[in-house]
DNA sequence: GTGTACCATAATA
DNA sequence: TATTATGGTACAC
């Protein structure tokens, strides 16, 4: 049994899909790439996928949430893959990383795999790979849209002119 | 700005 | 199975 919880905040679609006990996919859109009309659809959905949504509203009203406690399904995808996105997860809210760091932390000068791993994310705001920027200050890619990432930036109070570790 | 080293995946042969 | 193409990078010119 999959589960779908639909939620609109402001110009943003967000798109979660469960089954009983993990998530499964989160997908982040802008308003205008969304394809289906009218209003979020409404179902029931696991007690713990409803506190998801909660966490989200309060998350894009400013308030520092941690999405860290959300069992996500990553079993399925590749070792590499799951390293990386464990030690994204592990990045505060607020601060940011390099590729490089990630890269340190694996033990790897593969950046630009890293990268690639970042943008099939299944997960992005859970796995937070808008923390993730480039060492020179600049923000990098993100694969909902550079627009997006830079607004989660500026939600979580984050700056990274000059560069970064 | 350009070139090159870097490495996981997907596409192609 | 082997080879190439493609990146959300980094670093030295």
């Amino acid at each position: 049994m999959l589960y779908s919880l639909e939620i609109k905040i402001d110009s943003l679609w967000i798109k979660v899909i469960s089954n009983e006990e993990e998530i499964e996919k989160l997908s982040l859109l802008s308003e205008n790439f969304f394809i289906e009309e009218g209003s979020p659809k409404k179902r029931r959905v696991p007690y713990w996928l409803r506190r998801l949504e909660g966490d989200l509203r309060n998350y894009f009203s400013g308030q520092r949430v941690d999405f860290g406690k959300y069992p996500l399904k990553i079993a399925n995808y590749s070792v590499f893959s799951q390293k990386v996105w464990r030690e994204v997860k592990k990045i505060p809210y607020g601060e940011v990383r390099s590729y490089k760091w990630i890269g340190k932390k694996l033990n790897t000068r593969g950046y630009r795999a890293i990268g690639r791993v970042l943008s099939l994310n299944p997960f992005p705001l859970l796995i937070p790979c808008h923390r993730v920027v480039k060492k020179n200050g600049s923000l990098g890619g993100f694969s909902q849209g550079e627009e997006i990432k830079k607004r989660l930036l500026e939600i979580e109070g984050v700056f990274c002119e000059g560069g970064i570790n």
